[in-house]
DNA sequence: ACGTTATCGTTGCAAACGCAACGAAGTCAA
DNA sequence: TTGACTTCGTTGCGTTTGCAACGATAACGT
């Protein structure tokens, strides 16, 4: 019998990983030409755009990143001087990540940057594409948490035992 | 003025990102669980089952990885016996990267499987729903070429002088 | 023929990663 | 209060990564 035959280049899971690779790439040269951040300097930072002051546990759940990633990613910040370190009054255990005035201002600057970036990746799209587009991957995401509950539950029933 | 406000759950390239690593890792989960492949391998024996032998080279064209990551991953393979590693006689720089008998046992059990996991991800998609899908994907695909394309002209000033 | 240049696959090295384990701080029950 | 348990952020450690450089081979120009 003839060995199985298989097309990685037609092969969903590889082509999205290609084209996130290649925009994250493009991305990145973004905010590492002008500023010299990481990516995950750059997620750690444009989430302090939002909600500040943040502690690493916060961060970690928002910017789907491990929570030693977060950690050195906020130490090197800090080093830099874009971000501030200060104790939780109420609860010593946490940290209070907030931008410094530099901080503030790299953003300023770099977030109209990155929507350019995204304004022209996206500007070819016919109007309702980026929707439909969106609501795909909504799907699929929608059945990879099957996926992974259907694995979680198998592998539970030792745990039960 | 306001600090300019960005919210990251709704930035695109994140967006695609989290999507990809999640799909990604829920692949590695098929292959890795049953026969201990790492990304690199999965990406290098699968392309093997498509034209063989091959040199590094033109893995590392095909595949969408650097070159010492496929020469590394070949290495793993040919320890682990997978994979068999000649010298092409016309040119002796070349490698000839071929399947071993039991890398082609190991191939005809996985890409079954691998399929499967493809068609479960993709299985809730419409009729037409993934062809729309991967056109939005390739006219992306086409904005960061121009992307990339700006950037390199824009560096390549200085190279001319 | 011979020096130059290009290409092949590999290796060295510093940086980044994932994961587990840690000390510190808080919570809760007896 | 004390002791068990949880949660916080950090650190250690072995592995992987990206990038540059290397030796080896081939191709080219003169």
């Amino acid at each position: 019998m003839k060995r199985a035959q298989f097309d990685l280049a037609t092969f969903f899971p590889y082509r999205l990983a290609v084209l996130s690779e290649r925009t994250s790439k493009c991305l990145s040269d973004v905010y590492r030409a002008r500023f010299g951040l990481s990516m995950p300097e750059w997620r750690v930072i444009v989430h302090l755009a939002r909600c500040q002051p943040v502690s690493v546990r916060e961060i970690h759940n928002c910017v789907n990143m491990e929570k030693p990633k977060v950690s050195r990613a906020v130490a090197r910040l800090e080093t830099t001087g874009l971000v501030r370190k200060d104790a939780d009054s109420e609860d010593q255990r946490l940290v209070r990540i907030s931008l410094t005035q530099r901080g503030e201002t790299v953003l300023d600057e770099l977030i109209p940057l990155v929507r350019a970036f995204e304004a022209r990746i996206l500007g070819d799209l016919e109007p309702g594409e980026l929707d439909r587009f969106l609501a795909t991957m909504e799907r699929i995401r929608a059945a990879l948490d099957r996926e992974s509950a259907d694995t979680a539950a198998s592998g539970a029933g030792e745990e039960v035992a």
